[in-house]
DNA sequence: CCAAAAGTGTTACACGTACACCCATGA
DNA sequence: TCATGGGTGTACGTGTAACACTTTTGG
């Protein structure tokens, strides 16, 4: 085949929408959230959705998550990780569509509450979902479960916490990801068995009138174990 | 924003090619290989590549790599996983086209021998694979973590051998698959604590003298194992 | 009778899991 | 002083991993 012939062989071809879409969990209050906002383009104007985007013809379909998750939240480096492409025949009803779903860990305590505001977003308990367009509560369902297998997998929880937080705080997060209460006495065994966290002088009083120890993590250590491939069951 | 608004702006998003490549894993000769074939396309006609198309317009991704999966080698009804999305954005010297990779696995025995002839396509030992076109190199390294990763949450394993197989043949598989040998007496235990083998009264003497009795799996059992999210540690 | 692969049990150790009480503090 | 959440240790059972010998049969 001839140089021309193939890039008429190309040109035959359909071409078709390329869509980002992005699961964004947070915790707070205890409970594990999920980011979703006003649609602002029709069809559907007005009803909740993910956070989406075209992809660009001059950048890849992560750095266009990670683009449109810094143009509405302002965060860079966030941990992002691939789910699943969606690709349904009709599951855009404007045109062909396909969308590379990814899912954002942040720290939903932080600066977002004033993003939130400015950006017809807010944050829902992942069981307390409002309806979404398209297939994004299908995209969000997904994602609960990958982010739980991913959970024991790697020590991703922490992405969703502050840099500084209690021993309580991590468990609950656990507890909400995983569905289920934890023992307290296994929890910190295990948790401290992996040598990651590394405790302040600091306390904590927010939840209790004796505090809680704050914690940070070995960001050292915790990359050896996710390269190492430890497994993180909790 | 009017729907005339919404389709020019629509219209104004660049559109992409859009392809599915496959990782076509089999297992012969005690050996976990991968199927790839010889390129029938400008650029790079003739190099050694993955299976491919362009997804057309009328079909999803996962249908599009079945097809074509089917158009090549006759298989319908292949094990199929989504891998990951491809879209550097000069990954195809041709054009913008991103790719997303499934894996797929079948049992290279049986029928896919004159197929291969058929199509200049070749089975590779994974540790001999030649250089492949674009970036089909690291899909197929990625495929091969993930076919790691997931044989220890699934019985993929059965996937790939013949409707009967001996339990000598399963673990040679295991072996190939996690690189390294198991022992025999625990990798027996293991499998029957799963009670998903049925054991026939003939035996294969292709191996040994005293010959291996042949099992087949009972399908009922192996889904619901599946359902539960049963952990297949081996 | 020998080589080559199939098949079979037991033991030690690690890890997960269940479980109850004291501590510190603010109200 | 009491109510609330933080913090600690032990005992038991399950599952994993290490280990060697007998059986069958074709050449």
């Amino acid at each position: 085949m001839s140089l021309k012939q193939q890039q008429e062989w190309y040109e035959q071809q359909q071409k078709m929408h390329v869509a980002v879409d992005c699961i964004i969990f947070g915790f707070s209050e205890g409970k594990l959230k999920l980011l979703v906002f006003k649609r602002k383009l029709e069809p559907l104007s007005g009803k909740w959705s993910l956070l989406g985007s075209f992809v660009r013809g001059d950048e890849d379909v992560k750095s266009a998550t990670g683009r449109v998750l810094y143009e509405l939240t302002g965060f860079k480096d966030v941990f992002l990780k691939e789910l699943k492409c969606y690709s349904n025949v009709d599951r855009d009803p404007g045109q062909r569509c396909i969308s590379i779903a990814h899912y954002a860990l942040i720290d939903a305590e932080d600066r977002t509450k004033q993003i939130v505001a400015g950006h017809d977003a807010h944050w829902f308990t992942i069981n307390e979902l409002p309806e979404l367009v398209f297939d994004h509560t299908m995209m969000a369902m997904d994602a609960l479960e990958a982010l739980k297998a991913e959970a024991r997998r790697q020590p991703i929880g922490f992405e969703l916490l502050p840099e500084c937080f209690t021993i309580p705080q991590l468990q609950s997060l656990y507890e909400a990801i995983y569905g289920k209460s934890l023992d307290s006495r296994n929890f910190r065994k295990k948790v401290n068995s992996f040598n990651v966290l590394l405790k302040t002088n600091v306390k904590d009083y927010g939840s209790s009138k004796k505090g809680a120890y704050l914690y940070r993590f070995d960001e050292a250590r915790y990359n050896q174990l996710v390269a190492s491939g430890y497994d993180f069951v909790l």
